[in-house]
DNA sequence: ACCGCCGGGTGCC
DNA sequence: ACCGCCGGGTGCC
């Protein structure tokens, strides 16, 4: 035993004894839900949506143990005590290659971890076994080293191969928030959020809760800022509604705000981040802009328009600028660099400090006490704009803010992006919304003819381009006028369209440079908190920019269930976001004035023939499904329950519909051909009997559908990862069957639909429903014919069995579903909502036809044929016609079949409501629970 | 003394 | 760094 070995195992026990802590809370077992509530959990997959080093859902906290930062004395970086830092890996260092850099929050390096350290977690970093961050606690103004508070998060499967690594090396982690050993309180005792570990288990909103959460922030706004009424230029020909002027005052506000950005605080002469305890000597810069997240048909567009109007920031006659600019700065230093005055430099004036920036000069009314000449308005008006000397009085000067164009750079142009869908009705909105006289240079950055002259652009009030031909640009750098103007204001519309970060539309969004930044959508929140990352890289909101200050100090902490987490992201919410829903109140009052809407059921008796059919289908149902439970195979019989379910709900309907269900059993030995045919039918079917279908891997709804010989249905990225990570034999998420990549079948598109079930108007026959439907709308005519209908069903062959009787008794109609082209449908609601005498009174409408724009207020009556799954589906289709410009009381009808699978379904429906109205953090259930609870609702379907 | 102790030189990775 | 570590100087009490 070498001298030298006696040495080293002395010094690693010391360390142990240093950094690690002893006694057996290190085997303190981690809560049971973290193991128990999922026996046999087969569908705990690695997402796929992300690679492991973003994906921080699902994550825990191994443990905490101290060390230390070296080499300070080397570099710039700085922190403050209890400051977080980052922890990056530096493999190329030529003295070390596990090294391990220690950076403050402004990306600055503060110093290494030392060796001993980096050793052990270089391993850890490099294969993601754990996300390691840490947090200076006290020292942060030493010298040359500091003490650092190390947190390791991973997902469960990865704690003990961390421990074992650490150990390895002489370390030990201990459990964060143990009163014993030393002061492990520190942390939550002192100013700044709190990162103990979460009491709630580490369990996800549905992206339903998450919007419901969401709105709830905004339910009845009382914030004066958001209340305050303002009234548009003169250049705004509409006059704005209520919600409208609170909109633009709410903007403008946001626009001219000197406020600090949420979580910093000033303290003494330094600004402070109290998420992060970052500090700055300079004011960090506050968003000017938001998110108007208005709900769809609040008059988003109107808003923002008026916006441009009327905080025009110029000479136009609104708003007539004299700008009484008054110095109130004894010492006022200018340079010529644009926009900023900077300390310590001199001008013509003499030595004359300023730390104002100019731009707050002109918006300032403060009183100055000496002279300019016009050399120095010059010299501060920098290149951009001009002010001009209007009148001097002893100490006064009256300056016009001229604002003309000096340099392409920096402009008085509002650049809005928007879906090419869109654009024209942006063009649409102008000219209807602005006064005729009043001349706004817009120009349609738009098509190959597209001027690439950045001095075209900025010469501009209004620029007008799409999400596509940004991105295009954007791709060619070298080639986009739109990244080298400096853009007085962005406006992003339908902006969650920007919600992936990693996509090229989102970078070339947030590579352009802008005062001002605006947000406008109806969705501010779609699927996850991820969304909310993506808009706040746009506003460029410190320290959200780097990915990881917004996991550690918001994202991660919601997702875990974490309180204080909760209140900052709400905080910071309620920030940026201006958001009313139709049902919106403002102190008390609703935002908009709808007319009333009520809704009714139908029932539905089913004659003697069709309860005959009807009762034979579910005995054979029932008996198929029971079969199922006994042999414990309901779930992976999924579709084919559905498949039964969804031909009960047809035979509800009319009895044509169900002949054509076909129903397959297991995919048995049939040729790959027919197999083929068989998946294709069912995914079909999933997906069309309007169950409100999530995959099971990513427990969101499903995007590009793909359904497994096994008959199970995913998103395709998601399975697709399943595959690729647990090759060569993967297993079936659902139900272990083997899983292959090339027998993954997609759904194919929708073909239009095969002329109306084939069957001619001479061999139809009514139903039930229909009669019911038939003899309602020839009440309806004959008390007035003016009356227009909507008439909903989620099976399109439904609707076109329908077309026979209204045509019979000479309804003059229109239709609009899935399988329609773009052209077909604009052609089909335009012929709808006209007033004509001759247009359409009906519109047959399949539920999920149309975006959530859809515009329909010409009918005020809506006939749901058949209940959907799920209630916001329905909520959606009822929007359609009551929405802002619907003038007359809307009534809505659903049809339901008495003693059927479709009351059932609205004992399900008012279940899934009340499911719907919980708090924020409310758990979501797991994917066990959810199978449990798909189960219970196949029961009750059919009365088992 | 193949030690201990002293005090100067020195200092991330 | 008001430390630790290194290595040279040194050596009874």
């Amino acid at each position: 035993m070498s001298w030298m070995f006696m040495r080293g195992s002395l010094w690693k026990y010391l360390q142990s004894c240093q950094y690690g802590r002893t006694g057996n809370s290190l085997h303190h077992s981690p809560p049971a839900f973290f193991f128990n509530s999922e026996p046999e959990e087969v569908l705990c997959i690695d997402n796929p949506s992300a690679s492991a080093d973003e994906e921080m859902d699902s994550v825990v906290l191994f443990g905490v143990m101290r060390g230390n930062v070296v080499g300070l004395r080397y570099y710039t970086g700085v922190v403050s005590n209890n400051e977080m830092v980052a922890l990056q890996r530096e493999p190329a260092n030529p003295y070390d290659r596990n090294a391990v850099k220690v950076n403050n929050v402004n990306g600055d390096q503060v110093g290494h971890i030392k060796k001993e350290l980096a050793a052990a977690v270089a391993y850890i970093m490099d294969n993601h076994l754990a996300k390691v961050e840490g947090v200076v606690p006290y020292g942060a103004n030493s010298a040359f080293t500091m003490p650092l508070q190390l947190s390791f998060w991973g997902k469960e499967e990865n704690k003990q191969v961390v421990l074992d690594h650490l150990k390895r090396h002489g370390f030990k982690l201990a459990p964060m928030a143990t009163g014993a050993g030393f002061g492990s309180n520190w942390i939550t005792e002192r100013a700044g959020p709190s990162y103990s570990a979460p009491v709630l288990p580490a369990v996800q909103m549905t992206a339903e809760q998450l919007r419901t959460e969401f709105d709830k922030l905004f339910e009845d706004l009382k914030e004066d800022d958001k209340t305050r009424e303002m009234e548009p230029a003169e250049a705004v020909g509409t006059p704005l509604l209520p919600h409208q002027k609170q909109a633009l005052a709410w903007m403008i506000s946001r626009e001219n705000s000197k406020e600090l950005p949420p979580f910093w605080e000033q303290r003494n002469n330094l600004y402070y981040n109290t998420l992060t305890n970052f500090a700055v000597k300079e004011k960090p810069e506050n968003v000017l802009g938001g998110i108007l997240g208005d709900d769809m048909g609040l008059g988003k567009t109107l808003a923002a328009i008026a916006l441009i109007l009327t905080n025009f920031h110029d000479d136009k006659p609104f708003p007539v600028e004299m700008r009484k600019t008054n110095w109130s700065h004894q010492e006022c230093n200018v340079t010529d660099k644009p926009g900023k005055c900077e300390k310590g430099n001199t001008n013509k004036l003499g030595k004359r400090k300023c730390e104002k920036d100019i731009g707050e000069h002109h918006k300032e009314a403060t009183s100055c006490s000496f002279q300019h000449d016009t050399d120095f308005d010059l010299a501060l008006a920098g290149p951009t704009t001009k002010l001009k000397k209007k009148a001097t009085k002893k100490g006064t000067i009256v300056l016009q803010c001229n604002a003309k164009v000096v340099s392409e750079k920096k402009t008085r142009a509002t650049l809005i992006v928007c879906p090419l869908s869109v654009l024209s009705n942006w063009i649409d909105q102008f000219e209807q919304h602005v006064k005729p006289d009043v001349h706004l240079n817009i120009y349609v950055y738009y098509g190959p003819d597209r001027s690439k002259d950045p001095a075209v652009l900025s010469k501009q009030d209004v620029v007008l381009t799409t999400y596509s031909v940004l991105t295009h640009d954007y791709g060619c750098r070298s080639d986009s006028p739109l990244h080298k103007v400096k853009w007085l204001r962005i406006i992003l519309d339908e902006g969650h369209t920007i919600r992936n970060p990693n996509a090229q539309q989102t970078k070339a969004a947030v590579g352009l440079e802008a005062e001002r930044r605006w947000v406008l959508t109806g969705t501010p929140i779609q699927n996850s908190l991820k969304d909310l990352w993506s808009l706040l890289s746009f506003f460029k909101l410190k320290p959200f920019a780097d990915r990881e200050w917004w996991h550690r100090t918001i994202q991660r902490p919601v997702t875990m269930g974490d309180q204080g987490g909760l209140r900052r992201l709400q905080a910071l919410v309620k920030n940026i976001t201006l958001r009313r829903t139709k049902t919106s109140k403002v102190n008390g009052k609703a935002v908009l004035e709808l007319p009333e809407r009520k809704v009714f059921i139908q029932h539905v008796t089913l004659s003697e023939d069709e309860r005959q059919i009807y009762e034979s289908v579910k005995n054979e149902s029932r008996a198929v499904i029971g079969r199922y439970f006994n042999e414990g195979t309901v779930l992976t019989h999924y579709a084919d329950v559905l498949a039964l379910l969804v031909r009960l709900r047809q035979l509800c309907c009319h009895p044509h519909l169900a002949k054509n269900a076909s129903f397959s059993g297991l995919p048995g030995d049939s040729t790959s051909e027919e197999l083929r045919e068989k998946l294709v039918n069912k995914i079909k079917l999933v997906l069309s009997s309007g169950a409100d279908e999530e995959c099971a891997i990513c427990l969101d709804s499903l995007t590009f559908p793909v359904i497994t010989q096994c008959a199970h249905v995913f998103c395709k990225p998601c399975i697709c990862q399943v595959i690729h990570s647990e090759q060569p034999d993967a297993k079936c998420p659902l139900c272990r069957g083997e899983l292959h990549l090339e027998h993954l079948v997609e759904c194919p598109l929708e073909e239009p639909e095969t002329a109306a079930v084939g069957k001619k108007d001479k061999e139809w026959l009514p139903s039930s429903k229909v009669s019911t439907l038939m003899h309602a709308l020839i009440e309806l005519r004959k008390k007035n014919p003016m009356i227009k209908s909507l008439i909903v069903s989620q099976f399109t062959s439904f609707l076109s069995l329908i077309e026979t009787p209204l045509r019979k008794s000479g309804f003059v109609f229109a239709r609009l579903d899935g399988s329609m082209t773009q052209k077909k449908r604009i052609e089909a609601i335009q012929c709808f909502q006209s007033s004509a005498p001759e247009s359409p009174t009906i519109m047959l409408l399949s539920l999920k036809a149309g975006g959530v724009g859809l515009n329909l207020t010409a009918a005020s009556r809506v006939f749901l044929m058949d209940p959907a799954w799920n209630p916001a589906a329905e909520e959606q289709c009822f929007d359609r016609c009551h929405r802002l410009g619907q003038k007359q009381e809307v009534i809505i009808t659903k049809f339901i079949v008495k003693n059927s699978v479709e009351e059932n379904m609205l004992k399900i429906q008012n279940k899934k409501r009340e499911l719907a109205a919980g708090a924020f953090g409310t758990k979501k259930m797991s994917s066990s629970e959810m199978k449990q609870a798909k189960i219970k609702e196949i029961k009750s379907l059919i009365d088992m």
